[in-house]
DNA sequence: AACCTCCGCAACCGCCAGAAA
DNA sequence: GTTTCTGGCGGTTGCGGAGGT
């Protein structure tokens, strides 16, 4: 392969957008695949983070709740730094997030709890068997991941793509994933590429997410209610992309 | 109005575990 | 059974924006 720099550092629009319709169509476990179909110059880790940090459609954004916060609070009491862990008690919320979240928030707070209240009221309390939050609050999520639950692989059948369904449903040989490769990058990427770089609006049948909110700093409009997200029968992924609203990145 | 500091967040890095060859 | 590869996780860093002086 050609030895060029991988790139690293911000991801611009397209990129975001071509990540966004590669792993509409192959799924977000083969994040090498992934990386090399899509034509971005990046490693399938930094793919992956951009996924499910960023662009996954599942995502929750906006401030944490009184409740999360609880929770957080809570689990972090229970599992210490298993953000992933605690991620997958709230749904839309990545470890990453939480993470963040965790140390510019929860620490003062609990820290702050820690010298009005006394220390074994405190967050030691959490952790003891008087502690119904987690299972009242989050009660069907113990065995599933918040990708297994809300995840890609539902969603895509939902979208009624019967190739696509099928890609995700074969396991696949490596033989035939080369083959994806030179197919996908003949015909689908290509064309992603050729939309992109036109500017026109572009609607794509596979398309994940509003690529464009993405840039505004809400993956979602948060106006309307969280209610948008986490429709387990509807569609998650509008098809469109409207180019003419994009906001500049960077 | 300009400068400085702090905060929030996206992204990278290194390590580890599991899967595949 | 061993080695290599890939993905996942937790820790850390750096940048940009907001707020304060």
């Amino acid at each position: 392969m050609a030895t060029e720099e991988i790139r690293k550092g911000p991801w611009t629009e397209q990129e975001d957008y071509l990540l966004a319709n590669v792993v509409n169509l192959f799924g977000d476990r083969r994040w090498d695949f992934v990386a090399k179909v899509s034509g971005l110059n990046r490693t399938g880790k930094s793919c992956r983070l951009r996924w499910v940090n960023y662009l996954h459609p599942g995502l929750k954004r906006g401030k944490m709740t009184a409740h999360e916060e609880r929770l957080v609070l809570e689990l972090h009491a229970k599992w210490g730094n298993r953000w992933s862990r605690i991620a997958r008690k709230l749904p839309g919320r990545t470890d990453n997030e939480i993470k963040n979240y965790w140390r510019t928030h929860m620490r003062k707070k609990a820290q702050e709890q820690k010298q009005t209240i006394t220390p074994s009221t405190a967050l030691s309390d959490s952790s003891s068997s008087s502690n119904p939050t987690q299972e009242s609050l989050s009660p069907d999520r113990e065995k599933e991941s918040f990708y297994d639950a809300v995840g890609f692989d539902a969603e895509f059948s939902l979208n009624g793509n019967k190739q696509a369904e099928e890609l995700v449903d074969r396991v696949y040989s490596m033989d035939d994933i080369w083959e994806d490769i030179d197919k996908a990058k003949e015909s689908h990427i290509s064309q992603l590429y050729n939309s992109f770089n036109e500017g026109s609006s572009l609607y794509c049948p596979m398309t994940v997410s509003p690529v464009r909110d993405y840039c505004s700093g809400s993956l979602w409009k948060m106006d309307d209610g969280e209610s948008k997200m986490f429709l387990p029968s509807t569609n998650q992924f509008p098809s469109y992309y409207d180019l003419s609203e994009a906001p500049s990145y960077g």
